[in-house]
DNA sequence: GCCAACGTTGGC
DNA sequence: GCCAACGTTGGC
């Protein structure tokens, strides 16, 4: 199993919006990095989810439904590819991306340095640690 | 709102 | 095939 980093804009489509959906396409990917990233996940994967620009955190994770199909928001004949993904569940604590620099584990995900990149691989030790940065409450 | 990073486009 | 111009993304 592997495991993956979502971006995307809340004002676009939002964690929230995917939990209501439950499962939506993951279609509009245009960068040939991200495309490889979509066509190496397998169903069962395990995504988070991180909100971009309004947010600057990751706010909950998601699974991987489907193996990449051809995207149907593209042009036919097109490279282009997308997966379906469903909300698994919020973080109780987000992990802004202030925690992810400061954070020895976290800080080098590709999400630091390549910070247009949206969909990246990342390992099961830095899904592991989101989730227990996320457990803790604010207060 | 600004700007850096970076991908794409198009003239040559 | 090079590179300047331009558009987009996303942090600050």
């Amino acid at each position: 199993m592997a495991f993956w980093l979502l971006k995307s804009e809340p004002e676009v489509y939002s964690f929230q919006q995917l939990e209501k959906e439950g499962t939506t396409p993951w279609t509009g990917i245009r960068n040939h990095q991200a495309k490889l990233n979509l066509l190496a996940m397998r169903p069962g994967d395990l995504c988070l989810y991180y909100h971009s620009r309004e947010g600057k955190e990751i706010v909950g994770t998601a699974t991987v439904q489907t193996p990449p199909y051809p995207d149907p928001t593209a042009e036919a004949g097109s490279p282009w590819v997308c997966v379906d993904i469903t909300a698994q569940g919020p973080l109780a604590q987000p992990v802004t991306l202030q925690q992810i620099k400061e954070d020895v584990v976290l800080q080098t995900m590709p999400l630091v340095r390549h910070t247009r990149l949206s969909v990246m691989p990342i390992t099961a030790e830095q899904f592991n640690r989101v989730l227990q940065l996320g457990l803790a409450r604010a207060i």
